[in-house]
DNA sequence: TGCGAACCTG
DNA sequence: CAGGTTCGCA
């Protein structure tokens, strides 16, 4: 019997991300391929430090354990991935569909079938993924022993974990060394995997696993942006390694389960381009929003994070930070408690996924029945963090419906805004940053996102994505966020502009003659289209500067379509130009954490 | 070729 | 407001 112990990561990230998924799988994947080639499963959790350490054992049956494990090496995984490809060579033969019979089969098609990518999929060519993939992916089944051919596939998808495994767990350190140097002998020689010894690492996990996620946070309550590079780094490599199981794993069943498959091998669609495109580092993104991924949650964010990072911006209040009014002093009680409830709802929304993929339903084989992650604090989280990954569709049918129902904040309530602590340096809001999970960050914006972003219109007509990452700093930005944030924006200035074109046009048609009296006031009625769009309820304090931009932007296109400019295609591009300059700083108030979804609690309370 | 912005449409 | 397309730039 081989013993494949996988020392994990720190019990955060694996007991409530990577070991439900393991189990589920390779319970499925045991049962699938019945006894002659059992797997037995254990899992040993400690109980003293089921929070801080756990251990996982893959015990396979030596007949199909073949290798030691000192043959893991590079060498060994290049051969056999020649091998895999070989077979796939001779694999191309012509196809032999067959009827599905068991229910699980059943329900890989019915994941199939919910994929939706089949006829693309099969035109596909077949990746070439970096992480070794090939070698657990496509392996077809050439008409010997389903059996024998599934347990060396098996073994070979174990070797290939415990691969990913060890290369996650050092990559972590590494992380973990860069924070923090006088740690760097003592947890390098813990991050040394001793392969001889599985039965040495649960103790020097569990010492290390103790000590590194919780205590580097809690120390660096001052460099929340480093803990930031460690846990999104945390967050791709999981997502990468978890993908890449779910990839093999669900391969392998899936092959085993039908041996005369044929074309489909190509394509398994179950997880289809999605998980895998999700899960690639610096994956594309086209269509970021239309059919939300969950496996986009956290690591999809291919996007060099370490830019997010240089947040020590120097702006300082903005010169219109007037427009919010400044009296009173906000109560530290009223630190935002933005995400600082722990949501334990990773692993149900995992199962959830997983049973999606495989066809199952929320109350199958994953246990799971529970939609609604453990209820958070009402207060702590919002909406957003109560609701599935990336339901950002789902998100505009609330936007709608509240700008629907503008419920004006008074100016009283606004005040508070402005004095919201300054972002993170706010004590309580670093802590609270730091003792947010990956997860526990915005993956998807919400109402409050939208509504904040208009507000911010007001000072800025384009923003950067680094000055939207630097106010939006409780979303976990991705390639799909940033661009949706920048979306937003272009929508905005569409409107904008299309609003201002119209009253210059008229003031044109109203022989309106000099320009500059064209100025837009409070009163005038852009500024009330203006203002209804970005500011329904009239709740925000519209800064002056505005007007002044609006004013500006109104005698631009009136001189402009005055001197028959327009007959240009391309005429307003100068006039963006000229506006683009005219952005303002925005007030620290709004970087503040929670300060969003304080813009919608606010309005629904009053 | 990839990206961002504008443009157009629903 | 989001999706898709086009265009210009690097």
């Amino acid at each position: 019997m081989t013993i494949l112990s996988l020392g994990l990561l720190a019990q955060y990230f694996f007991s409530s991300l990577i070991i439900p998924i393991l189990i589920s799988f390779i319970q499925c994947l045991a049962k699938h391929l019945g006894s002659p080639c059992c797997i037995s499963l254990n899992i040993s959790m400690h109980p003293a430090h089921s929070r801080s350490h756990c251990t996982f054992t893959l015990s396979v049956p030596s007949s199909s354990l073949l290798h030691p494990r000192e043959q893991l090496c590079d060498q060994h995984l290049r051969a056999k991935r020649a091998r895999v490809e070989s077979i796939i060579q001779g694999m191309s033969l012509p196809p032999t569909p067959q009827a599905f019979d068991t229910s699980q089969e059943a329900a890989f098609r019915h994941g199939r079938e919910r994929g939706g990518e089949m006829p693309q999929e099969s035109k596909r060519k077949p990746r070439v993924p970096q992480q070794g993939m090939g070698a657990a992916g496509q392996v077809a089944p050439t008409g010997g022993s389903s059996h024998a051919k599934g347990c060396q596939q098996l073994k070979e998808q174990l070797c290939f974990l415990e691969q990913q495994f060890r290369w996650l767990q050092e990559k972590f350190y590494q992380v973990c060394d860069s924070e923090n140097a006088a740690q760097t002998q003592e947890d390098s020689e813990k991050v040394q995997p001793l392969p001889g010894k599985p039965e040495d690492r649960p103790n020097k996990d569990s010492a290390t696993f103790t000590s590194s996620p919780h205590k580097v946070p809690l120390r660096r309550s001052d460099l929340p942006s480093a803990v930031r590079v460690l846990s999104q780094a945390l967050k791709h490599e999981l997502s990468a390694v978890t993908s890449q199981v779910v990839d093999s794993v669900l391969k392998t069943v899936w092959l085993k389960a039908d041996s005369h498959i044929q074309k489909q091998h190509h394509s398994l669609p179950m997880l289809g381009p999605d998980a895998r495109r999700e899960s690639s580092a610096g994956g594309k993104c086209r269509k970021p929003l239309a059919k939300p991924s969950p496996m986009n949650a956290p690591g999809s964010l291919g996007s060099p994070q370490a830019e997010v990072l240089p947040r020590a911006l120097g702006k300082s209040l903005g010169s219109y930070a007037a427009s919010f009014s400044s009296k009173g002093v906000r109560k530290s009680s009223q630190v935002p408690s933005m995400g600082c409830a722990l949501g334990s709802a990773t692993p149900v929304q995992h199962s959830q996924l997983l049973s999606q993929l495989l066809g199952y339903g929320q109350h199958s084989l994953w246990g799971s029945d529970s939609r609604e992650s453990p209820s958070a604090p009402e207060r702590g989280c919002p909406e957003p963090l109560s609701l599935p990954w990336g339901t950002v569709k789902l998100r505009s049918s609330i936007v709608r419906q509240q700008q629907h129902h503008p419920l004006p904040l008074s100016p009283a309530s606004m005040e508070s805004l402005a004095l919201l602590p300054a972002g993170r340096d706010g004590h309580g809001f670093a802590m609270c940053r730091l003792s947010l999970t990956p997860r526990q960050m915005q993956e998807a914006l919400t109402p409050g996102h939208l509504k904040k972003a208009k507000l911010m219109f007001f000072f800025t007509r384009y923003p950067s994505s680094t000055l939207l990452k630097t106010y939006f700093l409780d979303v976990q930005f991705s390639r799909c966020i940033t661009s949706q944030l920048i979306k937003w924006f272009s929508n905005f200035r569409e409107f904008y502009y299309i609003q201002v074109e119209k009253f210059a046009r008229q003031a044109l048609l109203e022989g309106v003659v000099d320009a500059c009296t064209l100025q837009v006031s409070r009163d005038s009625e852009l500024f009330r289209a203006l203002n209804m769009h970005y500011n329904k309820g009239n709740d925000f304090e519209v800064p002056g500067r505005f007007l002044e931009v609006a004013s500006l932007t109104l005698q631009e296109f009136f001189s402009a379509v005055r001197a028959g400019k327009d007959a240009d295609p391309s005429w307003k591009k100068p006039i963006y130009k000229i506006i683009s300059k005219l952005d303002s700083d925005i007030p620290e108030g709004f970087k503040a954490a929670g300060c969003s979804q304080e813009l919608l609690h606010r309005a629904e309370s009053l």
